[in-house]
DNA sequence: ACAAAAGTGTTGACTTTACACCCATGG
DNA sequence: CCATGGGTGTAAAGTCAACACTTTTGT
């Protein structure tokens, strides 16, 4: 850096995705196992530097698209990261993004230019990260927290339809919190988020649970 | 730019601050007169370019100070704005935040280095605005809608207390709404932000009205 | 005593919570 | 006919919305 630019150069802008998914009743986070310095080998959220020639969503999505080659699911911006020290390579700050998602739908791209691995984690298990990643996965959770209720974004969890007992097992997993089940299915279709489908699940050893599909159509909630 | 390292090269960080007052029930921001280029001429929202010595946050209130006198007012991140073409000059994201404060309390700086002028401008009165902080404002104004029944963030626009009838006044002019007195009242003192201070307010050809303060410590708020 | 705004309580509508029994299915 | 989880209704508690009269003050 030179005297007089200093204060302004060498800056550049990360886009971070921290890209959820629930699993037999377990929140999990995609993970990438860096193979370039800074932080080789460490584990980091999905993300990336991001290009002139891009939005931030679109910076977003490439670098999803780049490590688990999913496309068109919604992400939402909740967060700038700005310590000075955050990065040992140069000024970045970070704008951070949470998604959801099937992780049955993706297929993984465990090695790739910049990785040497790939993993959904559990978020109780989250090792340490690079960069400020622990800190900003801290935040995605509570901001997932916050969107399941006041949003469809568990819309892009279940693009084959839900049953109301699974859509409650998942509520319940990410809210880490019980409902009871009368209550959960009244005020989830007052909500107007689901439509009845008239199909019902496979038989678990019970009765069958009827499916649902979340709307496209966004209404304005204010849920649970 | 070069070949190879132009995707990343030349970017930059604004921090962009729309700071609030009320005023006899109208809803104004500050806005700045630029003397450089680009958008010589034009308002803009107080803000400029991050500097590599500071945080975000730190940086917003560098900005601030340059343009008001003012510090230690609460501010509040919101969002980052990235449209590849935000500004002419280079690549520049911008985080944006909120504040709000008694514009009795500010000398306004009006002019400086950067500026020609600075004035508390109505927010229905908004002229075009340079770069795309029509934008930024306009989503500021949402946030700021959200904020006020959400926090104590009204807490830094009446640093010496505050009647209810006047806060009423204040919240009817954010969310452009009327509030019944009675119900607002006690919906207000439930929530606990305030404490009686046991004075009133002078004569102004009326009952005096019995003086609040906001408390500092902020519990979990979900109101009106 | 008047004008002007402050302060106060109750009722009905609605929303939220708590809770228990019957149903459909495959084995 | 059994085990398992799915589906349903109701009453009590709590919250929100609507509404009118009395109080205090300086002149």
């Amino acid at each position: 850096m030179r005297v007089g630019y200093e204060l302004y150069k060498n800056q550049g802008i990360h886009v971070i995705t921290s890209l959820f998914t629930v699993e037999q009743g377990v929140v999990k986070v995609l993970l990438i196992k860096r193979k370039n310095e800074p932080f080789f080998g460490d584990w980091v959220l999905t993300g990336g530097a991001l290009y002139n020639n891009e939005s931030l969503e679109e910076g977003a999505y490439r670098e999803l698209k780049e490590k688990t080659g999913i496309e068109n699911i919604p992400i939402k911006q909740f967060k700038a990261f700005g310590r000075v020290d955050r990065s040992p390579v140069m000024r970045m700050v970070a704008i951070a993004y949470i998604g959801i998602i099937d992780s049955k739908r993706v297929n993984i791209i465990r090695k790739s230019r910049n990785t040497s691995g790939a993993d959904w984690v559990p978020i109780d298990k989250i090792p340490h990260l690079g960069y400020d990643h622990n800190e900003i996965l801290s935040e995605a959770i509570e901001e997932l927290k916050k969107d399941i209720v006041n949003s469809n974004i568990l819309k892009s969890l279940f693009p084959d339809g839900i049953t109301i007992p699974e859509l409650q097992k998942t509520y319940e997993a990410i809210l880490n919190k019980k409902f009871d089940r009368r209550n959960f299915r009244k005020k989830i279709l007052s909500l107007n988020l689901l439509e009845d489908t008239n199909q019902y699940g496979k038989f678990e050893g019970n009765k069958p649970a009827k499916i649902y599909k979340f709307k496209n159509d966004i209404e304005k909630i204010t849920v649970l």
